[in-house]
DNA sequence: CCGAATCCGCGTGGATACTG
DNA sequence: CAGTATCCACGCGGATTCGG
């Protein structure tokens, strides 16, 4: 059973990583992680995460401005599910007109901290993505599929 | 331009955050981060990427054993699209039968680090989320949507 | 101002059959 | 074995309209 050592970092990846292929599937009967990943693979969440972090509290329009293409249908449904999930907060003012504000969870919060190292790795490494594609394009095909550009 | 602190890891997040949120459109005429982080989205690529760190070298047919579920055609276009950005490496033996062997490049291997830390933390708090959802549920709606269980 | 509801185009991705 | 090619169902998500 030999295998190849992550741990080259010395951060216990190598025993991570055997946990998350063991819970990929299902987790004791709880959520798979697949699907669980899956949320911030949809195409606003991460955003959404990422400008609440930012700015503590949020209205709806508010963070509407600042998400640029987010459909008004999108937001709502996006913020529903991150409620639902936990990470996000929903406060109503019964006012006229009415004021509704959003706010990350301590789970969110905890969320937050990992995605933004993602995306510091994204954008620290988008370059050489892009020269990558580059070298593979070519060298071989046309653009796979030039919506990927 | 008061802002939330994000900073309560002592880790530069707030400075990082900033850095993504600038970031999310276009940087300087490279790929978007938003891109960049959908290629995570997808239903296949960090499962590939989490195998192909587990066993170093894999076959294709040994990697498709591995992902329960995936089809052929979609994970040839999950390969194709990882070795086109430049996280995998896809090594062909001119052989009969044919034989392909697919790893992780370095670059891969600095983003597995990344999600492993993803997948790990989902790992710890899909109990949280599952009972959030079940609260949820059981307080205004039946469930938004089904799937999502 | 903050949604819910409806309609619908289009891309993702599964199933199947066929090649080198 | 490791693909390609084709067909097609389904659901994401945009546009629009209506409500509290």
């Amino acid at each position: 059973m030999e295998r190849t050592i992550v741990d080259y970092q010395g951060n216990r990846l190598e025993e991570k990583l055997q946990k998350i292929l063991g819970n990929v599937e299902s987790e004791g009967g709880t959520c798979p992680i697949r699907h669980i990943l899956a949320r911030f693979s949809d195409k606003w969440s991460t955003l959404s995460i990422f400008h609440l972090g930012d700015a503590g509290t949020l209205r709806f329009n508010e963070l509407k401005k600042r998400i640029d293409g987010v459909s008004q249908r999108m937001l709502t449904v996006t913020l529903r599910t991150l409620e639902r999930d936990g990470l996000v907060t929903r406060r109503i003012y019964p006012e006229i007109p009415p004021r509704v504000e959003y706010e990350l969870t301590d789970l969110g919060r905890s969320l937050l901290v990992q995605i933004i190292e993602l995306g510091d790795w994204a954008s620290n490494h988008s370059k050489q993505i892009v020269e990558a594609r580059k070298r593979f394009d070519a060298r071989e095909h046309r653009a796979i599929d030039s919506t990927l550009v």
